[in-house]
DNA sequence: AAATATTAATGTATTTTTTACACTATCCTA
DNA sequence: TAGGATAGTGTAAAAAATACATTAATATTT
């Protein structure tokens, strides 16, 4: 691409979380071009002009997850002067949530093969990415709260101690498995599954499936 | 200006809220120029390609009301293909709310003489700038249930009844007065002055200022 | 000077929400 | 069949939110 200083440039990065070994991961992919080329940052791409802006959201986290049809959140551009030395580039962070099982990470032309990272322990970042992880994080925090966002991590049969697991690792705390259990019973968001999951020798555990299955503030 | 299809453009809007005669207003213009001459529009403008975004804001705010040093909370961005005739435009919506008493509204060289408009009975719009204005206005009530951010709105000695009224205008809900001043006392940012505010044939009410006039999360 | 009208100031009881906490159930394995 | 493991369940206490009515201080009217 060839960058003229005059006129602006707009691109989407993703924060795309998911629970990995227990631990909050995010997408890294390392660059392998200028400017900071060898260090991480996060996906993302430039908007093209006939596109909109969820659209080239979209079409980044495909490329590099496969991952399709998935909920992402429009957060504030970040556009300090200086940012990138290319010229002018003004980013909109999209956060995302999604269940990093089965997903295959790509390379891409612009990036080496993408990587999840522990969001607690995060390699030196290009640009104000850093700053970009860290609102996203907050958002992320107060939107699992206020949302059945977690829907998104979870697979669609799941039980409740397997979704609790969920919350606390995004909130980084332990919660009352009766208080947790207690809050999204009045919430009327589960069905109660006819089946029950066996693992390991003990008790089975009921499943249960998200009554929306649809983004959904409380 | 010229513009080209080739490039992007990037724009602030600014949605200043303020309260007159009882009622939450929104500075609106009038647009000289096409697109949408003639039409009602927020007060903005094209941000500088050496200027960031949080100048721009302050910048137009300046001019279309010679307000300086307030608080504007950037929001997320709104940039569909087509919203914009002319080319390529991502706008960049900031959130103000400033006491409108002694604010003297300009016209620009792109704007008839700003106007102050009751958020209850807008004209229409140009651009997307009703769907701005409603993400704005939900941002703010959540704003002031979670900050200080009433102190823009009000003088630095203010009653408590007068505080009150800000909350209620601004949700749009009568508050109880008691529980109003208990929540009050209970976050310890009020300062009570060894003065009081008489006016009308009634007694006469003690006056506060805020503790911290800076923006604070509670 | 007393009565009236008007807004300021104040506290308590009730309801709702949040938090803390421990035992029984069901399965497998040894 | 005893032991180990996680599932499942309810209640009491604390905290937060809500509902509500009387007295205080002033200017005006009579």
């Amino acid at each position: 691409m060839n960058f003229k200083k005059d006129r602006f440039y707009v691109t989407v990065d993703a924060v795309v979380f998911t629970i990995l070994d227990n631990e909050l991961k995010i997408i890294i992919i390392r660059r392998k071009n200028p400017p900071f080329k060898g260090y991480f940052a996060l996906p993302g791409g430039f908007v093209e002009l006939d596109e909109n802006l969820d659209g080239a959201a979209e079409r980044e986290l495909k490329e590099e997850t496969g991952v399709e049809n998935i909920f992402l959140k429009k957060l504030k551009p970040f556009g300090k002067v200086g940012r990138d030395s290319r010229g002018r580039v003004i980013t909109i962070p999209y956060l995302a949530i999604i269940s990093g099982k089965n997903v295959k990470l790509h390379s891409t032309c612009d990036a080496e093969l993408a990587r999840w990272y522990s969001i607690y322990n995060l390699p030196k970042l290009a640009f104000d990415h850093k700053e970009i992880i860290s609102y996203a994080l907050n958002k992320l925090r107060s939107e699992i709260e206020k949302s059945n966002i977690a829907f998104q991590i979870i697979p669609k049969k799941f039980t409740l101690t397997e979704l609790q697991r969920v919350y606390e690792i995004i909130l980084n705390k332990k919660l009352d498995k009766r208080n947790f259990r207690k809050k999204l019973s009045e919430l009327l968001i589960l069905k109660e599954l006819p089946e029950t999951k066996m693992e390991g020798a003990h008790r089975p555990a009921r499943l249960y499936s998200f009554r929306l299955r649809e983004y959904k503030k409380f």
